[in-house]
DNA sequence: TAAGCGCATATTGTATACGATCCTACGCGA
DNA sequence: TCGCGTAGGATCGTATACAATATGCGCTTA
């Protein structure tokens, strides 16, 4: 009840976008991990639907880097290189502080309260031991202020950033259980209620090197290259 | 031959996707235009597939943002409203003058060759009259920035960006003809052949300031919003 | 004549069937 | 025993068939 999932109710999503939600979901909370094979038939079973739509699903992953899919052989959870978890936190660096800024001037009182509840909830997660879970919340939060800085575009790309920031963190998180319980949200939130834009801005763009600088991004284990390429 | 049309051959891409190419480029040269659907049927029996490929291919341009899928209507070639291009160039005014820096940064003699014969072939398409083709071209000169940037993360929301507002001057550029013949592409050559960062980050900034100040992004035209908007 | 209702048609949504491709494991020969 | 080739099964790619939904036209009626 308490849950922040959002049901859109209104406009009827498919059953294909149902899957994608589902999906999504299990990976952000780190229940399916990278590399994992995804399976039509088996997807299909699960969901009590054909393949058809199953693939439809896995499709619209695919487009949003979650998913990887290689012809004749299927849709495989996606496992970001070294090269791509860079992109992915400097695309980042570029949209995120800008967008938190224009939320904390734009900021409610009713924005704030749903930023506080999201907080709660990740807390509420860590506290249940249910880690994924807080890691999705984590997550959502800045997905969240991309909406109160009311800029659709940069928000479904914040989105798709946050999802593979998951799969980063899945591979290369250096402390095994250790969570970011960085206390930067809570400083965001802050600034919010402030509507103080220039530290908004300031916070959002040390959280995100926080961020990266926990992780292990050595080229060392990078997986070796194809042969295709390395003769091309 | 001379075009600068990728095949990428390798990975041999689905049919698809072939699809999505084809008609992308024309969206891009304005020879579909905004609204106009886009019966399965009928787009099937273009390409010589089924409404199988064909659906996989509408849903794929529908994640980009150039299709509108509404259920059981139908796939209908996307008109963004005002403030949807108001967020399209919010958007790339945050991605692309860093990114232009970074590919000024990197540029190599072979990049610079590859940009100048972007710049020839405008020229050629502009005139031969074929505005349309010259506007894409115009558009690929912004992706070729990210990709020589080395960001495939940024160059595909750069290459979903540049779509979208392909859209967005079919529908509010103001002068009818008159295309943007501006020197800036010229100029940002230049940054980079000269590998000067610093300026070519000023000149992406102004550039994209100079598109928007072109359109007429009054609210006035604003269509109706949805009846089932105003009711909820 | 205009408004309202219902059916007929067109179009999309989903499931199923069939063909193509890839992976694996087994057998054969050196 | 090792390597290669091949056959079988599993899985994906595409086409087709059927069901669900929306749209437009004509008929009826006040």
């Amino acid at each position: 009840m308490g849950t922040l999932t959002k049901d859109i109710a209104l406009n009827s999503a498919s059953s294909a976008d149902e899957i994608v939600v589902r999906l999504t979901e299990a990976v952000h909370e780190h229940r399916i991990l990278p590399g994992m094979k995804l399976n039509e038939d088996e997807v299909g079973e699960v969901f009590g639907v054909s393949r058809t739509v199953v693939r439809q699903a896995l499709r619209s992953m695919s487009h949003g880097g979650l998913v990887a899919i290689e012809r004749n052989r299927g849709a495989f959870v996606a496992k970001p290189s070294i090269k791509e978890a860079r992109e992915v936190f400097e695309a980042r660096a570029l949209l995120e502080p800008q967008t938190a800024r224009a939320a904390a001037e734009r900021a409610t009182a009713a924005d704030v309260a749903i930023l506080e509840r999201h907080i709660k909830e990740e807390h509420a997660a860590l506290a249940a031991d249910e880690a994924g879970r807080a890691l999705n919340l984590s997550g959502l939060f800045h997905v969240e202020i991309a909406r109160i800085a009311d800029q659709q575009t940069i928000e479904a790309f914040i989105r798709q950033l946050v999802s593979r920031s998951s799969l980063v963190i899945a591979l290369y998180w250096r402390r095994r259980s250790a969570l970011c319980e960085s206390h930067a949200h809570h400083a965001l939130l802050d600034t919010f209620r402030r509507n103080d834009p220039d530290k908004a801005e300031d916070i959002m763009k040390g959280h995100l090197i926080d961020l990266v600088s926990q992780l292990d991004l050595r080229d060392l284990p990078e997986e070796t290259t194809s042969l295709r390429d390395a003769l091309s």
